[in-house]
DNA sequence: GGCGCATGCTCAG
DNA sequence: TGAGCCTGCGCCC
């Protein structure tokens, strides 16, 4: 599941395996192999993900930049590499001469896999909010974006240049976990309810590195799920509403609708987390 | 085996 | 707004 978790586990797994090691770097795909070629046989040095971005850094300020996008994968294998399956578009070797565990990593479709300077890196990182499991992430820059936009809080929290690394699963849970309507507009949102729901992400992402998987639900409940009971058997899902359409809501019973917002599909529970409606003004 | 959809994002129009 | 990336999975046959 490519959200922030998922490349913050990845930069990790690849540190543990390669990190200052020269490494073979080839494309069996041929679609990187300009770039494979200058890194072939150098030291990589350490990679790192912001968001939902990952970068591999090589000697000679050379680095990687990786997006996964929906479906691209990196697959990091103990072991002596074998020949590629499909189309495997980045492939870097550590054959073990270097005295340690040979290992080697596939990534295949991945829409973004290239060199980057590292002014361009500074400039993609400078578009990105901050990410909730980067200890020196500042909350308040998203607070800045949120308390001043119309746009709907589930669409902002989708934006990558408002919170780095949530996609569309954390954005489900932590909406229902607050009982925040998605289509509330984000200036509508008082500064305490954003600090809360920011602390929320740090938790659920940081356990989503811990475990690799995305689970919403502490059971029989938990302080943020927000003092509320669990009333249903939530044996059969880790989620509250993420791709749970149709199903009665965990808390309320109410059945779990889904919508498209800012071209993803959104679930919400409509019971637990009303139409927000702007407080009508005397006049 | 085929089909459609999925955790994301960019670019064309 | 829609296509594209071109993988993996669940579902249906």
């Amino acid at each position: 599941m490519p959200e922030g978790h998922t490349l913050f586990r990845l930069a990790r797994t690849l540190n543990e395996h390669f990190a200052e090691r020269v490494v073979s770097v080839s494309s069996p795909q041929g679609r990187f192999a300009d770039a494979a070629a200058l890194l072939d046989g150098t030291r990589l040095e350490v990679a790192e993900s912001y968001g939902k971005h990952l970068f591999v850094d090589f000697e000679q300020e050379r680095r990687v930049h990786v997006h996964l996008g929906l479906y691209g994968k990196l697959a990091v294998h103990r072991g002596a590499a074998l020949p590629p399956v499909g189309q495997v578009r980045l492939r870097l070797v550590a054959d073990g001469t270097d005295g340690r565990s040979p290992s080697y990593a596939d990534l295949r479709g991945a829409p973004a896999c290239e060199l980057m300077t590292a002014a361009e890196q500074r400039a993609l990182l400078a578009r990105l909010g901050p990410d909730p499991l980067r200890p020196d992430a500042d909350w308040t820059r998203a607070w800045e974006r949120i308390s001043t936009s119309r746009a709907p809080v589930g669409a902002l929290l989708m934006d990558q240049s408002v919170l780095a690394g949530v996609g569309n699963v954390y954005r489900a849970e932590v909406l229902f976990r607050h009982r925040v309507d998605p289509l509330r507009p984000g200036r509508t949102l008082r500064r305490s309810q954003v600090e809360r729901m920011w602390k929320d992400l740090v938790e659920l992402m940081a356990d989503g590195v811990r475990t690799g998987r995305i689970e919403t639900i502490h059971p029989p409940h938990d302080e943020v799920g927000v003092g509320r009971v669990l009333t249903a058997d939530t044996a059969d899902s880790p989620v509250f509403v993420y791709r749970r359409t149709g199903l009665p809501c965990f808390v309320c019973g109410a059945t779990v609708r889904t919508e498209v917002l800012a071209a993803r599909n959104l679930f919400w529970c409509p019971r637990c987390q009303p139409r927000f409606r702007s407080r009508a003004r005397a006049g």
